[in-house]
DNA sequence: GACTGCCAGTTGTATGGACAAGTTCGGACG
DNA sequence: CGTCCGAACTTGTCCATACAACTGGCAGTC
């Protein structure tokens, strides 16, 4: 496109640059050209090392110029490659000294997040839930706020006891905007789980904010979850959104805190990574 | 404001190149050679702008060579800036489409999510701490394997009743690793933050690990907290490190759920910002 | 009118060069 | 022996360029 006279360069000489032989030799296995940029696949591979324990925490990667001849790229690439995994945590470092490999980072994928099936699926459980009510009600103030609808505006409601392997986990309370109700009303919502459903269906939830904190377990909650009254609980409120920011489902779940908990990674530069953990120990 | 000459002209003139100008005229507020790199200018700039409402969700950015004129830099420096942005959910985009905006992300800065003295100085209210005890204790096999020593160990034990303008928010029971707790012995624990005395002396808090789920509140908690006993809490396990991966310390804060939350806003593109939550309606 | 194909604009990927700023380490010097 | 200084190395920042891949709109065609 646009071009400028070359500026400061003397040499027109262009010798065989390092360009060169890279053309004729792609090293370790990178792919040139293929669906994968460079970048991504390099980062890919040192997060395998990370994971695999081939570096262990502590461990000084090789300098970015190391890393260039190993993997036959330029020096953008790489610190391309770098910049992924310090925003995941993956790796650390500051000026003037290599990198060091922080540990593995298990990223729980946002539709696990959201999903209790594909979360539970995740497992290797089986994720079921009974539906214990599924109704129109008017919206109260919460709801009405949630999902930017005027009080009182009819709203489908949803309440299931969720389980994995048949041992119930937790109860969720769900109102769902007006238009994603009227889809809701025709899944069978036994057992599968209804944002697959509602993808398949065009509604596509993108983003989410949720509030944690702490309750105790009323009457209902306790004679559903088999515990007993007043038994602390982990209570997570969730507002989703759609890609354009329109909410579509404002739900309340009570976790058994003995049975779940969420981990959250963060570090100084700022990457946060979100996880939301079962226990195998059990109560 | 900035003017270049035409670029598609013919103008073979060449000398006052683009960059040539640039460093006689710096653009828009910029500050070159500053303390300050110019993609962050430029991010910082782009992100206020959206928190200050002059770029509302769906708006579409200039393109990137837009951003360049604006501001006067060549285009790594503009993608720089929208990779931070990109980074924390800001902003979204794909290929052959300019960025679009999201909306504003609160999120909490590292220091304040670690730091209860920094975070509800931020709020506006006074932090301040009550030493319940100061001692060393072997380390029981939890606090063993967090600090990664042997089991047994002596390790200093805190426990702190934290309170903002003086009413009790939370409990915190922390060990510190050896090195970290030989420090901790020669500082005044009374209401000032430990974390800045100890990067006062060296020791850098880089990233932390959470836990968080929910318990009943035993009879000491319940004395200190002055609530009733079994009154469910938001318990928060940490472990902290250093730059290098090292534990510096491993706490468990139990909070009065119902003046305190944590949110969690996330993205399918995978970006999530955790924040600390208090709130004003109380009990 | 609907479809196709092309083209300009835009972002993603990759390279290369230059300088600034920080770390590390060893040797000279007191 | 300890301290200071500087050279070598390393990462951070910034620039310019080139091409590939995708989007959106316009013109031409059926």
């Amino acid at each position: 496109m646009d071009k400028f006279g070359r500026i400061g360069a003397i040499s027109a000489v262009s010798p065989p640059t390092s360009a060169e032989a890279r053309r004729h030799r792609p090293p370790l296995g990178l792919t040139r050209g293929g669906p994968l940029p460079l970048h991504l696949q390099i980062s890919e591979e040192l997060r395998r090392q990370v994971s695999a324990g081939e570096l262990h925490p502590g461990d000084l990667l090789p300098s970015e110029g190391g890393l260039m001849e190993r993997f036959g790229v330029s020096r953008g690439t790489i610190r391309q490659a770098l910049a992924a995994l310090r925003g995941d945590g993956t790796i650390a470092g500051s000026r003037g000294r290599p990198p060091v490999v922080r540990g593995p980072r298990l990223a729980q994928p946002f539709s696990e997040l959201l999903s209790f099936s594909a979360w539970i699926s995740s497992l290797g459980m089986r994720p079921t839930g009974v539906v214990i009510e599924f109704a129109r009600r008017p919206a109260d103030r919460e709801t009405a706020e949630a999902l930017v609808i005027r009080l009182g505006a009819p709203v489908h409601h949803l309440v299931r006891l969720r389980c994995a392997d048949d041992e119930p986990l937790m109860i969720e309370r769900t109102a769902f905007a007006p238009r994603v109700g009227e889809l809701v009303a025709t899944i069978d919502l036994a057992n599968q789980s209804i944002y697959e459903q509602l993808g398949r269906r065009g509604i596509v939830f993108d983003s989410a904010r949720q509030l944690i904190d702490a309750v105790a377990s009323t009457s209902q909650d306790a004679k559903l979850l088999h515990v007993p009254a007043r038994t602390p609980l982990l209570r997570v409120r969730r507002n989703a959104f759609s890609p354009t920011g329109e909410p579509l489902e404002w739900s309340e779940d009570r976790y058994l805190a003995d049975r779940i908990a969420f981990t959250i990674d963060n570090t100084a530069s700022d990457a946060s990574v979100v996880r939301r953990l079962g226990r195998e120990g059990g109560r």
